[in-house]
DNA sequence: AAAACTTCTTGACCAAAGTCAATGACTTTC
DNA sequence: GAAAGTCATTGACTTTGGTCAAGAAGTTTT
């Protein structure tokens, strides 16, 4: 497994040395997930976290009524999982599937712990990472709230122009928060522009 | 200032002697907001965050259309601010309002990194509380994608009655994302049942 | 106590999105 | 290469929520 884009990853956030990173990689064991597997699902205690090298995961929620909804998707250089839960060893309420297939590097949740408590680089880098996020749900939240469909839409075909090459659309309406055909229509108003 | 809430809170998530909460309280500045003060607007730099000793606070994204979207209120043993953009020094793009007269114990900057530092019971809570803050804001966004105005509604109702007690409904409203009118005759039809 | 203001409710109407069903274009399977 | 399956599109219709405007009830100001 390639594990030039983890390295890439870290160097961009801090300094490491070829030491540490290797510490760190003893870590982790590579995975690779099929076409449409399920990684973990509502109810499971996650056993690991995971940096994806190549592929596309959806991370999501099932509401009570079966209704699907997509949080984010993890493309290459994401993180995906439930660390909360890992941690705490409780269910988590998120699903994780591969929607192609999918390269990953997991770090399971003792090494996580171990990596955390022993390498000061990893906890800071997981710190600021974790606000990062923070500030990126927020925003959503308040994308979600406020915007339009046509205007989520547009957002998304600006900021991550080649996810909507490889991803369904179907998923991505549900991302959006509409229906597939709701979608449909917007991209055809969108093209007669 | 009743200091207390903050020590109740500390208690509850971590053991801590009296001399570390003084340590930090020493850090800390009390501040009262007036009713509808606004305490932090998009475009500034945060000075300090804050936690809620008592009255209520929300906190919002403003849209490009002008669109109000609340993304939670801080009651009483909330805390409050934009700490990613405070510790980074950039310009948040939250508002901070008070909604009643509320009092508040404030920590700048500079005495956050000191305490992040120097506490290691400080440093654990904020991480821990990080992590349970990121579930939070990603159930949120999945109800806020997946679930109606009326289920949004009952679940607030269930989940926080009080806070539908002292918060205007035009608030509630920009919370559930829905217009005041509509809030409106939600809770007609529910009262018919 | 009157006036001004704020907040919530209600009605009439409109626009946006959902639902259901059919179709067509590709892919995949056998 | 036929059959089955998947995905996107389109149409007809329904439902939901938004908009605009008026008014009622309660507060605050003066």
């Amino acid at each position: 497994m390639d594990t030039s884009l983890l390295l890439k990853e870290f160097q961009a956030r801090t300094n490491i040395t070829s030491e540490e990173f290797e510490q760190y990689l003893a870590l982790c064991e590579p995975r690779r997930f099929k076409k449409n597997e399920i990684i973990m699902q509502a109810g499971d205690i996650p056993k690991f976290t995971l940096f994806v090298v190549s592929g596309c995961l959806r991370q999501y929620y099932v509401s009570a009524e079966g209704v699907e909804r997509i949080i984010y998707f993890a493309e290459e250089r994401w993180w995906a999982g439930d660390l909360l839960s890992m941690r705490n060893g409780t269910p988590t309420e998120l699903n994780l599937q591969a929607l192609e297939a999918t390269d990953t590097l997991t770090i399971s949740k003792e090494n996580w712990e171990y990596a955390f408590k022993n390498f000061p680089w990893y906890a800071e880098l997981h710190i600021k990472g974790q606000q990062r996020w923070n500030g990126k749900m927020q925003n959503q939240l308040g994308q979600s709230l406020a915007d339009s469909p046509e205007t989520k839409y547009l957002r998304l075909l600006k900021e991550r122009p080649k996810l909507l090459q490889r991803v369904p659309q179907y998923h991505i309406a549900t991302y959006l928060g509409i229906t597939p055909e709701t979608l449909s229509r917007i991209r055809k108003k969108i093209s007669l522009k």
